[in-house]
DNA sequence: CTCCTTTTGATAATCTTTATCATTCTGATA
DNA sequence: TATCAGAATGATAAAGATTATCAAAAGGAG
């Protein structure tokens, strides 16, 4: 299912509701290709609904996360950081400069990694009777921007 | 270079020095094998040097981890975590269940994953012009504690 | 010993996140 | 349509973690 309005089918029979907030974070995390705080949630629902408190966005992505609608991200500047789930990115892993704190999406060799990584979800899964719902890879260094500098 | 005097090397010639503190923490990070936060570890040092601030605990963490010696992880509880980072253990992955919390380290497997993480690295850092020091792999999901509950 | 830099402890300040609680909204039901 | 219970919200207080400050202490070179 594609369009904004997937998300309609998630919340029908989990006894939530699909609200103005939820909707509206739903749609500005749909927009961007950043990697937003709580407060630059905020700033943006701010301008179109400034009746909106920030309270409602600390719930709304803690929400959106547990359903699985988003992914949460501590990439190290101390603030958490969310992404769409299912985005037009597509499913990716991350590179984090240690010097200017961007980070990078790559989704390059992709298809070898996912192949990788379910092979060895699978084994994990087995061997530590643990069972897996997610996985995070992070690349820590240095970007070309930070280089030449 | 083993045992625990391994380390004065590693601070000879970057200007920094050797104190009680750093060596404390080096060593209680030595014994364990959890990922400690700052109270925690703060916690262990008081026991024997009570006159030591945790405010030097923060410091310290923070100078190891720059220096390589210490990894630091955000496991989600809101608190940073710390672990030697050439330790007993050796390079390892995590399994962080979000049931309880319980992170679990796993080596399995660990020589075709090296492998493929090297390779992977590899491909990236040309690709993107990024220079990668380090990387952190994480599984999330359902231990078999909480599975049996 | 003297000077200069590093380190430290105490504590204030900042920043992020969570908890509270009274109020509003929604949808189901009669 | 009027009523009601649960869900959601906004404002704000409270909690927690981390960082900033600053004066004092410690270490090392000469
Ligand atoms: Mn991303
Ligand atoms: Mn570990
Ligand atoms: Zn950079
Ligand atoms: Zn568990």
């Amino acid at each position: 299912m594609f369009g904004p309005h997937r998300w309609h089918g998630k919340f029908r029979g989990c006894g939530c509701r699909l609200t103005l907030p939820r909707e509206t974070v739903l749609n500005i995390l749909n927009r961007t290709d950043k990697h937003l705080s709580v407060d630059e949630v905020f700033a943006v629902v701010n301008r179109s609904y400034p009746g909106i408190g920030i309270a409602t966005i600390y719930r709304t992505l803690d929400l959106l996360s547990r359903m699985g609608l988003v992914s949460k991200f501590e990439f190290g500047d101390g603030k958490s950081r969310y992404e769409l789930a299912e985005s037009k990115k597509g499913h990716h892993h991350h590179l984090v400069c240690n010097g200017c704190g961007r980070i990078i999406d790559y989704s390059d060799f992709i298809n070898k990694e996912v192949k990788f990584v379910s092979e060895l979800e699978k084994e994990l899964a087995e061997k530590h009777k643990f069972k897996i719902n997610s996985h995070q890879i992070h690349f820590y260094g240095i970007c070309k921007e930070c280089t030449n500098k």
